[in-house]
DNA sequence: CGCGGCCTTGATCGCACTCAATTCTAGTGG
DNA sequence: CCACTAGAATTGAGTGCGATCAAGGCCGCG
């Protein structure tokens, strides 16, 4: 079912005090001697694109802050087959469920490249003790999960294949170049969506026959987004 | 779009020493001390079918700890449609996203009569300040939440509409008597599933007539389950 | 009794699934 | 440099499931 690779690589301990998105992470709001009390290493690592971050069931022993990359968070139903509920980009943080349970609710794989902090859920809760400001951060993280998982069912989960795909599209804009987007796999897209991969293609397809998005890549990931004509697709008036 | 009932019935100021379902609930570790600290009141109401709790976009000034009945939780989408993305039970709480914004991040109505304890947010800041207790607890009603809306992705919205109903009516059996449950109006199953009003309807029917399930009342809400042949339904081999 | 709401049933249509073939690209080794 | 291959994306033809449109039934209520 799942591709099982673990293939990370550590890329040394963290450095919290200079990290590069320090105020979007879970430690921002940490003096240093708050950091001081850290003895269990946090780890930096690297995944590369399809590795596993954790499975489902696995013994829940860090939460994972992610610095780049994308991440896919999957359930697996009883039946065996696989569902995406959730994607995690930078700022967010997999594994959350570490702090109330001994075990990860479901998979979270990298969609990319991605660079992580591992950071042992007994640092969490060593810090937790102390710092009320880490509480809310917390707090904060889990909101915007739930945001996100209601946004997923109420976007993405209903309504014509078109729409979907496009709304899918619009999601995985860059932030900082909004009318590019790379998308992934079809078969990833069709998952996503509850979708096959033929409609998924095929939907991509009309829409780039349209002019609404334009192909920038061989391989189908990149493309450029009439942002306009797009958004009629994916909310219609 | 929503018909707009506030039709709510105050009983009083809680009283969290004696409450009925106190070991479920946040405030089930707090100690007669922490309790003395509650100065605004925490109201205990009652909310008829079909009522609002609070809609989308209101000014989040409470979270509310149902103590009896059903809540469904919608997101309003820019077309203007509306989508049911999770029900809440006894013991769930609506609203947390008021411990971390200003704003609900989505709409909550009762399914059916509902008794909620109504907090303050202020009062929640308060007795968090306090008890750490009350973090974890927290936390935990979140992890619930993000449990739930992903169990909602994964399992009713996918599939073939028979397996999506069974699943459905699998979810809303009694707890104490797993054989029996309580269904909804056809059109609020067609929300949560993301189907039509007839094609629920039909499954529903086609399921009577082969014997997986039995109508108890006139009105199609009760039904007895027989529940080896409806969970093969739901989880096909 | 008549009306309105909800559930049910029926007939038809179209979108998305299925099955299958083709194209394209990247990677491999001659 | 070019065949060869594997994996992915695309395209095509045909089918079926669920949406749509439209009646009809049932119950509660005035």
């Amino acid at each position: 079912m799942i591709p099982i690779k673990v293939d990370s690589s550590w890329r040394g301990h963290a450095d919290c005090k200079n990290c590069a998105i320090r105020g979007s992470v879970l430690f921002g709001h940490l003096t240093e001697d708050d950091l001081k009390l850290i003895h269990a290493p946090i780890d930096d690592l690297e995944y590369s694109a399809g590795s596993v971050l954790f499975h489902q069931q696995d013994a829940a022993k860090h939460i994972f802050t992610i610095k780049r990359g994308l991440v896919k968070v999957t359930r697996l139903l009883p039946d065996g087959t696989e569902r995406i509920v959730r994607i995690l980009r930078a700022g967010d943080v997999a594994g959350l469920e570490a702090t109330v349970g001994d075990t990860y609710d479901n998979g979270a794989y990298a969609l990319r490249q991605v660079s992580v902090c591992r950071i042992p859920i007994g640092v969490l809760r060593k810090l937790a003790a102390h710092s009320p400001r880490l509480h809310s951060s917390l707090m904060q993280k889990w909101a915007n999960q739930v945001r996100e998982s209601d946004n997923w069912i109420a976007e993405l989960t209903h309504g014509p294949s078109r729409q979907r795909v496009a709304r899918l599209i619009l999601k995985l804009a860059d932030t900082e170049e909004p009318s590019l987007a790379t998308l992934f796999g079809r078969e990833e897209m069709a998952m996503m969506l509850g979708l096959t991969v033929e409609t998924v293609s095929r939907a991509i397809a009309a829409m780039t026959r349209e002019g609404i998005i334009h192909r920038l890549d061989l391989h189908g990931r990149r493309y450029r987004l009439e942002r306009d004509a797009l958004d009629d697709v994916a909310v219609p008036a």
